[in-house]
DNA sequence: TTTAAAACCAAACAACTGTTTGTTTTTAAC
DNA sequence: GTTAAAAACAAACAGTTGTTTGGTTTTAAA
């Protein structure tokens, strides 16, 4: 849908409350007006992008890890490298959900279906860090919150041409799973 | 100064373009026209926020690394500890400095001073990880991007009445230092 | 070729945006 | 107590915002 593409590369471009109804439009080639017959709102509009990108980002990392074998530690690498190459190289939708904070939406409850959107699909990650074998000290949360922080921080800085999503997943990977010390 | 207080708080809670004129002024106390006697702009307004933030947070990790004595694990444990206690429970200030994005200013150029300032500040980082010893394969450069975004991220989905913010540090830190293997 | 639904246009609406102007109040030094 | 600068007010400005309304075109089935 040429509209849902126009809002999702908009949203993850510039943001959702400096993107106006009418850049909207504009890049779907059609006049202000003509978007509320396909969405009751532009709060409406993001929370189908929104919902779209997690769906799109979720179906390619539970492929990802079913192709990636029984091997705990491989199974988290794969969702990494595929939550990492969706959201910085082949999803604008997925970009929004990086992007866009949930109270970023000015309706409290459309705010909250993005937030249980997001924690579904963080779930698992959930899921696949519980399946590691981890020394004693270490605390499953925050090992999840840090590499998905990681991954989803590098939205910030990363810039096509240098290491490729998929290394710098293994990278991170790799690093916390056996530490950069010698 | 009560005006750029008022700025800070509501930029690091609802982002820069949802927070308006007569937002801030309401919060300061005065009417949207008092602004003006202060900032010539709105995008005047958040770069001084925004570099209030980024001295501030400098000062702060400076002076925790300058008392964490010689060994380059400690120094770089301290910084972590001290960015995240300042970002997540001390400044609303250094708080802007990470949800709200250098393009967010509609001005191009106070886009480029508010990434430069950004920039200065990670150096710190930077030195910081050189000054390790790494192993053989480590990436200098992926590692410090890995903390420092697993490090902001925390802003959203931190909440008060958990780890500290100094424990998620270190626990962060640890991680990347010796891995979560057992 | 008629028909009816789907899609879009054209034009406006009220509210809100950053900002400007001229005037008044507050502050503090003399 | 006078004075002048600093700070704030009151009111508007031009442009933009999300959204609505009623009419027109497009699409595709009968």
């Amino acid at each position: 849908m040429a509209l849902m593409d126009a809002a999702a590369r908009l949203f993850a471009d510039q943001g959702y409350s400096a993107t106006t109804i009418r850049d909207i439009a504009g890049a779907a080639g059609m006049l202000p007006g003509s978007v509320y017959y396909h969405f009751p709102s532009k709060t409406a509009l993001l929370l189908e992008v929104y919902r779209e990108g997690v769906a799109g980002l979720a179906r390619r990392v539970d492929s990802a890890v079913a192709a990636a074998g029984g091997e705990p530690w491989a199974r988290l690498e794969a969702a990494a490298a595929a939550h990492l190459e969706t959201v910085l190289d082949q999803s604008a939708y997925a970009k929004v959900m990086i992007r866009v904070l949930p109270d970023d939406a000015d309706d409290g409850a459309v705010a909250k279906e993005l937030a249980a959107a997001r924690d579904e699909y963080e779930s698992r990650f959930r899921t696949l860090i519980g399946a590691l074998a981890l020394a004693d000290r270490a605390d499953a949360r925050l090992l999840r919150l840090m590499l998905l922080g990681a991954l989803n921080w590098t939205q910030t800085w990363y810039r096509a041409g240098g290491a490729s999503p998929a290394a710098i997943a293994r990278d991170f990977v790799k690093s916390v799973k056996q530490g950069v010390s010698p």
